[in-house]
DNA sequence: GTCTATACGCCGATAGAC
DNA sequence: GTCTATCGGCGTATAGAC
């Protein structure tokens, strides 16, 4: 049947939904089997059906992120504000599927999963590389960080009381910043 | 006697220590009750002694952080290179007191420990006070994330593969950034 | 003060019905 | 494919000996 080509079932993306969201709003010890199960609408052993264990479960997640982190990338390069400026707005928080995707998988890099940490590590170099060519190689760790320390702030605001707080007036401070370092 | 004074007893701040090495080099997850005791060289028991549940060894850890803190705050604020450069610099892991207590407080943080959070945001809003006083307010959010970012960043090497990690040459870069933020 | 022994619940995972 | 039932193990915490 036509739509029959999807490769996935919805229930497995339901899952990896609920996993992350877990992930993000109450941390990794958190985001057990059960709480997925239950937030995704299927039973445990539905949920292991489709992921045989958590590593898998995980290694689903960093799998999708870089995937994500593909596009943004992509995106980065051909932003006609250029790569800095591109990369400092992304890194407010904005709930789009990277955002999520990177907070999440920054949980796991925080429980010392080192999967998760190897892929941090090859992101955040792509994506210095990029704002290099923007901004100059001297710079451009001076804005990788400015970025970087943002998400770091943004993330204690996305807790259970879940504000994506008002970071706004920040990007703009930050985009400033970055004017005075390029000239 | 004399010496008598000293408030804790040894085998309390032993496993105070050892609780905040676990967090750091394992994470929150493996920084286990039975972990934290075999490390501190005592037994469980003798750990549930001076600290009834994990909270409070939790809690005392954010003490702990605090009062580093604002020793950290004194320095900042009397550092003769300015609290800008002084902040910059301090944000390299440098293996003191004040930095394996910082990271610590951040593996509860990740957690979605809400007492870490709200602790966390105080020191960083006294931060940016300081830096606010020696850039001038508008650039003062950029200096802080440089910091946060190169901290974030550093926090993801210090795992069990152990290396504090060559970031020398990141402080020297972020450091004529800052120069040119201030002029 | 510090130890051993143990209670008890939750987590990840398996077996097997439907 | 998704469910229920259940096991083994571990993590927190308590009781009580020394």
């Amino acid at each position: 049947m036509i739509g029959t080509m999807a490769r996935k079932p919805v229930a497995r993306d339901a899952v990896l939904d609920a996993f992350e969201e877990l992930l993000i709003d109450v941390g990794e010890r958190a985001a057990t089997l059960d709480a997925v199960a239950k937030r995704a609408g299927v039973s445990k052993g539905g949920l292991l059906y489709h992921f045989p264990n958590k590593e898998t479960l995980i290694a689903a997640t960093l799998e999708r992120l870089d995937r994500l982190a593909g596009e943004d990338l992509d995106a980065m390069a051909a932003a006609p504000e250029g790569a800095a400026a591109y990369f400092i707005r992304s890194s407010l928080w904005s709930d789009t599927p990277m955002d999520r995707s990177f907070v999440a998988a920054t949980r796991l890099a925080e429980v010392a999963h080192e999967e998760a940490r190897r892929r941090f590590a090859a992101i955040q170099h792509q994506w210095l590389e990029l704002i290099g060519k923007d901004v100059g190689p001297a710079m451009a760790k001076a804005v990788l960080y400015m970025g970087d320390g943002l998400y770091f702030n943004a993330m204690w605001e996305s807790g259970p009381s879940g504000k994506p707080g008002s970071r706004e007036a920040d990007v703009k401070e930050l985009l400033a910043a970055v004017d005075r370092l390029r000239g």
